[in-house]
DNA sequence: CTAAAATATTCCTTGACACGAATATTCTTA
DNA sequence: TAAGAATATTCGTGTCAAGGAATATTTTAG
């Protein structure tokens, strides 16, 4: 999981795993369409190999890259712990928003002592 | 999106965010529970707050950390371009799974030569 | 076997950033 | 106002990685 969001967390990288989308690309065709040199695609394409995102397969004289799943399928299950959040919390965050800015916008800020906090979980 | 992946992309900052999962905490008890110094916390959250992953909320000397869940849904998102990727795959699992089957099942096991390999595309 | 094509590797420089230590800032309370 | 608590910031250091340039390696074609 760390692994893939370092891997992803490079703007060529990454413009790299949208372009392979399309479908497999050699190294010199990831290069010319990124407007990078060669050898930076070879080094990009390799670490998107270590880290599991891209499957290089030799043919001839060069690599063709193409994406590989498990990794996205790993995210994608990572995220699935936060998907929740924002299924429910969506209609309650709204409230609390609104509670908020109606309780500290009409009235001028006055020298509240224990004011009393919304009752959300105190930390 | 780049920009979460690198928020995303250093050890404490992603267990930071798996723990504000639980709910808020403060810059202190994040720090006492990934047993890294204050300083380290701060900066992290600070980084996670540019990023939009964390909303800080001051309370009195205290600042309470929340997650975000906005850059996660654009995650979400963004990973739903490539989850059809998968899921042709697993069409073609059935597929192959259903020949394995048709193949096994009603005829006896019979000394297949040249097996068809299911169409690879090729560069 | 040689030349050319495609890719990989090495060396170097530079910039970003993580960490530690020390200090500064902000807010509350007595 | 002073002290204490919680957090922020600064400075210095070391590490890692990205980019460029040059070169090495591998594979096909002639």
């Amino acid at each position: 999981m760390l692994e893939t969001f370092q891997a992803l967390a490079e703007p060529n990288r990454l413009q790299i795993v949208d372009l392979l989308l399309n479908g497999p690309l050699t190294v010199g065709a990831v290069a010319q369409r990124l407007g990078i040199r060669q050898p930076q695609a070879s080094k990009h394409l390799k670490m998107l190999s270590d880290s599991g995102l891209v499957e290089i397969r030799p043919d001839a004289q060069r690599r063709v890259c193409a994406l590989r799943v498990q990794p996205l399928r790993d995210l994608d299950l990572w995220l699935g712990r936060y998907r929740q959040l924002w299924e429910e919390q969506f209609e309650r965050l709204d409230e609390v928003l609104a509670e908020i800015q109606k309780e500290t916008a009409p009235r001028a800020l006055r020298k509240a002592k224990a004011k009393p906090r919304l009752g959300k979980k105190t930390i």
